[in-house]
DNA sequence: GCCAACGTTGGC
DNA sequence: GCCAACGTTGGC
């Protein structure tokens, strides 16, 4: 999961109550569906700082709510709203995320992009701009390893 | 339903 | 700040 450190890092989670946090605001379908769908209480995250000095993967996190409406996608005065989403019909979904730990250091978009076991990782794929992706195992257990 | 225009993302 | 890549919008 991305997020931009200045609005929302790794350190903000760990400082948030109970280290939870409702992961609001995403308003791209396929990544709604991954939350709403896909994501299931237990699933590990990868931590990723994008738009940044230094982009890369900052730590981990883990899924503790599964999907359900993001409230903010209603409310006229978040910059997240959303006309066509209300209560009855929400249009938008979120999961909650509990902070695990934080890497010594950052995993850094360079170093990912060098490892050839990663080559598959959609993070890495040219382009993509999708701030939920899918990871492997495999490719868990290599990014974890780097630390 | 096509597709040009536009807005956003995000690395560099 | 530049710009490539991509998603969305809306006229037709």
């Amino acid at each position: 999961m991305k997020s931009e450190p200045d609005v929302f890092g790794i350190d903000d989670l760990r400082n948030a109550p109970d280290k939870t946090e409702h992961w609001d605001g995403v308003r791209n379908y396929q990544a709604r569906n991954m939350m709403r769908d896909d994501m299931k209480v237990g699933d590990k995250v990868l931590f990723y700082h994008s738009n940044c000095k230094e982009p890369g993967i900052a730590g981990l996190a883990k899924v503790v709510r599964e999907g359900y409406p993001d409230h903010t996608s209603w409310d006229p005065e978040s910059k997240y709203y959303d006309p066509k989403s209300t209560p009855d019909n929400p249009r938008w979904f979120m999961v909650d995320i509990k902070f695990v730990r934080k890497f010594k250091r950052v995993i850094t978009l360079v170093e990912l992009k060098a490892h050839p076991l990663l080559e598959a990782m959609p993070l890495l794929r040219r382009g993509n701009r999708l701030s939920i992706m899918p990871v492997t195992q495999d490719q868990w257990n290599i990014v974890v390893g780097l630390t």
